[in-house]
DNA sequence: GCTGTCATGTCAAACGTTTGACACATGATG
DNA sequence: CATCATGTGTCAAACGTTTGACATGACAGC
């Protein structure tokens, strides 16, 4: 790989004019730039980032860590996220935690160990502690892990009440909410209490059933969705915390015999890839992943440039409407 | 951050001495070994990887670069490499070309730039000759682009072959397949061709759909798959080339009233997660990607290390039946 | 008392880049 | 003619780390 020495010796100039070429800092003459750039052209040269990086302490490179691309929700964010970052000029270190609380802590050494400018915290297996005691930027998805941690969430109770009414609105009176167990300062809880807090504003039963273990992990979720089947037989209205839940929901209500949206209806949550490719079209609550992730990454960069942070906010949420209501 | 002088400084020693003890050379008494950990935790010290890559001339980070990790073949492909990577103590920068030329372009530069160890290509919109010219030490996704890249895949042919054995078991007489447009180098062209021969051999009469467009935009799909019922209606078995298809075509299905498995047999490609989310359950080649992407990732190692690579071949795919068929 | 060899540690160059400080023309201004 | 601005370019330090070369002292063997 040809360096700036090199490119600098073939154009018969010292490398500080190189440097001011490619900067555009200083006086340099037309004829002394043209020579320049072909001398790069010639050797393909590419400045090593690493070289600026060490020299300006600064890596433009964002660290995100997911529990996993696998799972269709945190594909989708990290799709948003990578077009954000890359928008205002970030690479992306992709880290997976998979749940792991030691794989986690590993992962932000390593990201310390890569100076990356900010950390997105899309997983979030470890005590509030470890992750305050990092100095880096970060901005936390779904969790308020500190008062001094920034956060990005949309709005969780809206979310919940807009399931109760829609599910109430067509004609649902015994609704059940399966949620994940979440961790108290997650914002994720809110959609139970917007939830439970619309049913009751309309007088409508409502029940909360809580998976037990990994909220992603989706091996338990066939047997999961039978045993709430089972356990409510006349509930005709389900909410889930993914849209993933609802597919295995829909399976069971297919195995179940019980028709969908007739004899039960069935709202998810994100508005993933899967709202769309099952049978009938999932309602679903739409996040607006695009806007989250770049108020994530408007955040880092905020961060890194001093400009105070605008008070976080929750971004609003939306109902889209499919077959399963 | 603290810096390998600020350990020596509180250590008492000099830098030379915090770095044996770091990289375990040369001779360090069990004291001063002693002295400068100490040193290391009270700074909370983290080695600079960018010094020592700018040193060393080896990133240990590797670019991967697909179409999006929003899409879940890519998104489950993405956190494979990822655990492959990782394994073998390489990080990895993420790209999305979104299947756009010139994207992708910018990401080859990009990914120079930042002298990544190795890069791993899911995604080709370029020309041959634009791969061909990067010196670095690459691995091609399902596409053999030069004699002298290395390419990863799956045996497309036996997946071709499998499927249409399947269908024709269960009772097909009138096989379709419905697949993207690929190039030529392409080898998932191969399924089509596996396809057809292992219909002709049993003499089943079978035909191929080609996509009009991008392989992997969904937009097209609802009334791709529409079409396909429309102009085939007597087919009774389907084959396409990604569970993606093959779902919206469940849904068409549906909607035209033909039920499955009793009137129509749907066989989907990747066994992606979408195969195990949708209803009925579906019928899916898998293809083995956590091995394909350890051999992807094992594959840019040697090309570091100097080791030969091993002839490139095809890994086996097998089929998952589920309810579709 | 030499020489040799451990055991421990220091020095300084190198990696590829940026940038402040400076050098040296040329020509205009006062 | 002294001063100044402008245009062009050079030098060397700095970023954080590793590592070959060297220094020092202690002790053994001859």
């Amino acid at each position: 790989m040809a360096t700036i020495h090199d490119v600098a010796a073939r154009a018969g100039v010292s490398v500080t004019t190189v440097s001011r070429v490619m900067n555009d800092r200083g006086y340099i003459s037309e004829a002394t730039r043209a020579k320049v750039r072909r001398a790069m052209d010639e050797l393909g040269y590419e400045p090593s980032e690493i070289a600026r990086s060490l020299l300006r302490k600064q890596s433009h490179v964002f660290g995100l860590i997911v529990p996993t691309t696998a799972h269709p929700f945190f594909g989708e964010l990290t799709h948003h996220v990578e077009a954000a970052a890359c928008e205002r000029g970030y690479k992306l270190m992709l880290c997976h935690s998979g749940f792991d609380a030691s794989k986690e802590r590993e992962l932000l050494g390593l990201l310390a160990r890569n100076r990356v400018d900010g950390i997105i915290l899309g997983s979030h297996e470890l005590d509030v502690e470890e992750y305050r005691k990092l100095k880096a930027p970060m901005a936390s998805f779904d969790r308020r892990l500190s008062p001094d941690i920034p956060w990005f969430t949309s709005d969780n109770e809206q979310g919940g009440r807009l399931a109760a009414e829609h599910l109430i609105e067509r004609g649902c009176s015994r609704l059940i909410m399966v949620s994940g167990r979440y961790k108290p300062d997650m914002f994720t809880a809110g959609r139970a209490s917007g939830f439970l807090q619309a049913a009751r504003a309309a007088g409508v039963q409502a029940d909360i059933v809580e998976t037990v273990g990994d909220a992603l992990d989706e091996t338990g979720y066939p047997k999961l969705m039978a045993r709430v089947l089972k356990q409510h037989p006349r509930a005709d209205g389900l909410f889930f915390t993914s849209d993933l839940m609802a597919a295995y929901a829909l399976r069971a209500c297919a195995e179940a015999g019980w028709r969908v949206p007739e004899r039960i209806k069935l709202v998810g949550y994100d508005d993933s890839g899967v709202s769309r490719w099952l049978q009938p079209g999932l309602t679903t609550i739409r996040q607006p992943l695009a806007d989250m992730a770049a108020l994530a990454v408007d955040c880092l960069v905020r961060q890194l440039e001093g400009i105070p942070l605008e008070p976080a906010r929750p971004l609003p949420v939306t109902l889209v409407q499919r077959g399963t209501t």
